[in-house]
DNA sequence: CGGGCGGTTGAAGTGCATCAACTGATGTGG
DNA sequence: CCACATCAGTTGATGCACTTCAACCGCCCG
């Protein structure tokens, strides 16, 4: 049934193998997709916390509100992802979450994921390591954040989507899409849109990429990773041996 | 038996019920205490990771060195915390981990956490929730080290130390022992130690703290919360009302 | 055709870094 | 018990990466 494949499912076997009832919970999660269009919030800061949702399609991101205005942006999910893990243990949101475009995502309780654990060992443990990648996630985010400068924040963010793409898709090319504004990766790294703007010109006069519209194109990924001291470990890992178990 | 008591089984009723089982198959993760004195490396980046680590007595640090010799310092462990949850998913460590102090932690392969899950399920989901709880404080550190000033990063820093300190001491006060030398605070937020200096001097002339030596008193910590924007949802919350399935 | 949003460019300001000299505690060996 | 070395912290002068403010442009959409 590859075709039909859900993306959590495509996402789930990086870490082990699957059996068939594993994929029908995996998939019973999954029943009741509902679109979402760009700029839709899934939720905000403070509401009641009780449910986790699964990205089939489109880009999504949390996001904290400052008191000055400002917007930071916390995380970035892809399709496959599953986003609001984090409030698992808490009774309210402590966060946003908003679309960047047009997308499709699927609900379920907190108390699904219990019958998930219930159910099946395998998937509790990855659960449990989806958990710990995202972790690892936010913690390169904030090596990002705290140490570098604007143009490796900006090379960093762009090379990492261009890794967490090319995990997902089977046939990532240097170009693709990114649909985030200036404005908002400024509210990812941290930064003004103006120095976003002056940031990513200095990479096109250095030939490293090409920015146009929603579009990005590598002109030369090694040496963009470079500048941004990407080491992407984080990203690459899976459960390893303890799959066997 | 409350005075004999291991840290962790304390720190995790804070979540749920334990039965005895539960407590003692936490304490059989305790059955190996090991002395660690100052600056010990618990791991290295790069070490191959098996095990997790149960810190009892002391503080311990996780933390990235760069390729210009800084050290960004990620995550701040206090007695009963859980160190090493991050790399399940991963062969190698993503950070090192050094202690602050002297101090006692546990060791436990990650083999005995999956017994764990086959075991308890109360515990799983005690794990799932520790899991997400840090990255919670991962969070929190990321807008405050994307979106703060250094006035704000140092109180921030400080008073989640004072309110951490106050979940695990029955009886903390507003005098309390911090025992980060002020490179490791800038460390810890991407600051040079001269400017934490002239901050901590700063927070002296307007009446909020006192540093001296390891030891911070706080003199008004309404007025070093607000200073902060200090919203500490993120450290409060349990599993509510999950635990009781 | 007009209005708005996303992006570009320039000039001026600032928060923190950097460099460097100095102080005061702590520890060590003669 | 004092001379000396060491390490954490303080203080001042200078520099710069990024911000702020503002004007302007081009594209898309009603």
């Amino acid at each position: 049934m590859s075709e039909t494949d859900s993306c959590i499912i495509r996402h789930f076997r990086h870490y082990a193998n699957l059996t068939e009832s594993d994929e029908a919970l995996l998939d019973s999660l999954e029943r009741e997709p509902r679109e979402v269009e760009r700029g839709e919030a899934l939720w905000q800061t403070d509401d009641p916390a009780g449910r986790f949702c699964t990205l089939s399609k489109g880009w999504a991101y949390s996001f904290r509100d400052m008191e000055d205005g400002s917007r930071q942006i916390l995380e970035i999910y892809l399709p496959g992802d599953v986003i609001g893990l984090r409030e698992f243990a808490f009774q309210e949101r402590l966060a946003g979450v908003m679309m960047f475009d047009d997308g499709v995502v699927c609900d379920f309780p907190h108390r699904r994921l219990l019958e998930v654990f219930r159910e099946s060992f395998t998937l509790s443990m990855i659960f449990f390591a989806v958990s710990s990648q995202q972790q690892a996630l936010l913690t390169e985010r904030l090596v990002n954040l705290a140490r570098r400068s604007a143009r490796q924040k900006v090379a960093h963010l762009i090379y990492e989507m261009y890794m967490r793409l090319q995990r997902i898709m089977p046939h990532a090319t240097r170009r693709f899409r990114l649909p985030l504004s200036q404005q908002q990766l400024g509210d990812a790294l941290g930064l003004t849109s103006v120095h976003i703007s002056r940031t990513l010109s200095g990479f096109r006069e250095d030939g490293l990429l090409i920015r146009e519209r929603q579009w990005v194109e590598l002109l030369d990924p090694d040496a963009l990773a470079r500048e941004a001291e990407f080491a992407g470990r984080y990203l690459r890992d899976g459960l390893g041996p303890i799959a066997g178990e």
